[in-house]
DNA sequence: TATGAATGAGAATTCATTCAT
DNA sequence: TATGAATGAATTCTCATTCAT
């Protein structure tokens, strides 16, 4: 009620937060779509509803929000992977389990892809600054780790698999064929998104994870 | 012997051609490195050695650089797996030698990575007019399909193997460790470009293949 | 009282429109002057005093400038034509009146002249978004038949005239000597705009549609 | 039959002059539609079907080849109006005769009209050279002059009329129509070039002419 | 916190013109 | 006479960023 007049300080920070996430969000929308090259602050401005100046205001400038971008980008990720809890899981499950997680979220936020090859393009400079991130994934791969060596201990997974290589092939396999769909789609002459296609990759990926992590 | 005097038409004609292959090789580093978005026509022009305005005369725009850039890219790609004779090995052995290719190629050729993320960045818009890619594909294609189907005759190969899958699964592995090399890197806090690490990676790569496509 | 140290919000909106007119003003100057494939964005940032980014801030491209240009043109002779009060007069005396006017209008405004010029090279073109244009130029012609037939019906005028061919003719007599004055002075090796020269081609005009006008 | 191995002179003379001819109806084509500013040597040469660097082989530079188009468009209009014949009509016939004439090359050669905007906008500098059109123009003045001083002294023609004045309103009521015939047509919104509408208007414009040139 | 106005450094593209043969 | 290749100087337009309040 005193809004009319004279906003508390609490309001004030909330907007300024709302601003903040708002901001980020187009931000995001915006890289993935153009990538960094191509993005356009003006447009961020619009997307966010905002003004301009108040983008240089909050991120100082395009590099840096591209970095919050990216770096909000990863910590998503690593809280959905989070949140899996694999190691409730019997290993073959929890293997599974990841690389249809992984599928299902690059599917879902396609953006984060080419948010990363925007950072690669870059030569990750972007992440540079950011311990962050960088203390955030590592969970995952000791998960990965106890994984396999409890896969192993109990015989079902062949022995001295790297979770490194590992993680990498799982979100490669996955990766690979959403980020280049479109020139896939164009050179093979079909549709790699449609439903069917979608489930028998996952299908595919499954087989070959597993076909390689199981023992025999 | 005229040569100094006054050269062939055919001369004259290499020279033109020369220097849009010049050009061209100028657009795909500047593509490569900086993407579409950030490649800068002046660099483009620098880089060559030529004047900027050649590149407009034998190109058009930026947008038509980069498709024949593009194409350029799939036609060497293309021409280096056909000179693999892959269907003079063995199956297994086919299958090892394209992976190590693939692997092998992307390393090489890092350019190719990077402007396959730019044209998949424009939703492959500048495959749309050139069908000579997707022709290029197929022999490919089918050449895989015929190396998985000998393989399954004699028995070491397990059955309904669908080649683009399997295609893109090979390429997937290779690529997305490449192509992302640098927030891996950064990540997982160790290089993975070491001569090690690149050694374990195509170990790696082929035990996922082949632990797939080999009968138990 | 406040004026010294915080404008009120109608002063900022004020700069932004006086910015607009003032590059609308220095925009027509160029347009008259080079035509509007001759004129020059640089130019008419100069000639405004403002930056030249601000012209297409305001006015989005050199043809949509035109365009402002051009109504803004219309908009001008309309309002003067409409302050003549024709209908105060009586018929012989309002069509000599509108006679004299639009010489000297075309005299005082030579930028009108080229601006139509340009406009009718480009087909009009500019002129087909604005219907304000054309809602600007009916109380005129209304006027004038208005006049006409006072005339006829005091017996004064010859009837059956169109008061749109009239209307073209007027301008006509007048247009083409003052648009062409430079060709025309130099085939016909006199000066055209001397003080004398002028006053006798007014006089001619007069002449020329008043024995029109006016029964035999 | 030389032809194959080598062209006689005059033959090559003749292709020459055919080249040349070539070039000047399409640059007259080219600024009739752009206008100085906005043609393109290019296109032009494109028009021709002849190489660029042809045009500043023979004309030198825009400018020149502008001025030749110019004073070919002076003799082309002087010529058919030399073959008018006027001295052989009544004065009064003579001078429907002119209007009709000058209505009619006006509609028939729109490019005129354009060309002579043009020309003004530079304020005629391209016709300091050429004495050509200067020379070109007296006789017309002249036989309009004899044409007034015979209705005069057979007691049709009012006196005291400026031969040049005349020749002038008889040119703008027919340019004026013609040559801003697409911003009239869209100010009034009829269509000023239907059959119908030039008839009248070439009925308007004799009625006017001869209105003030017959006595009472 | 929020915003409309303004800017300088570039970026793509264009254009008349010239080179070399 | 004729031409394809090449160029430098513009020219329009863009973009991240800052000013002033």
């Amino acid at each position: 009620m005193t809004r009319e007049t004279a906003p508390a300080p609490e309001e004030r920070l909330r907007d300024a937060d709302r601003s903040q996430h708002t901001i980020l969000a187009a931000a995001r929308d915006e890289f993935a779509e153009f990538g960094l090259g191509g993005a356009r602050m003006d447009r961020i401005a619009t997307r966010a509803g905002l003004n301009k100046r108040l983008i240089y205001y909050y991120f100082e400038d395009k590099e840096k929000l591209f970095e919050a971008v990216l770096e909000q980008a990863y910590r998503h990720i690593r809280e959905a992977e989070r949140a899996l809890h694999l190691l409730d899981l019997k290993p073959a499950d929890a293997v599974r389990r990841l690389v249809e997680f992984t599928w299902n979220y690059y599917l879902d936020h396609p953006e984060f892809l080419t948010l990363l090859n925007s950072a690669n393009l870059h030569k990750a400079r972007h992440l540079q600054g950011s311990q962050r991130v960088r203390e955030m994934n590592s969970p995952l791969i000791a998960m990965l780790g106890e994984i396999l060596e409890r896969g192993r201990k109990e015989g079902s997974f062949r022995g001295g698999i790297d979770p490194v290589q590992l993680y990498v092939s799982i979100a490669g396999l996955a990766y690979f064929y959403l980020s280049n769909s479109f020139t896939l789609s164009s050179i093979f002459g079909r549709d790699l998104l449609s439903a069917k296609a979608r489930s028998e990759r996952l299908s595919h990926m499954c087989d070959v994870i597993l076909g390689y992590v199981l023992r025999n």
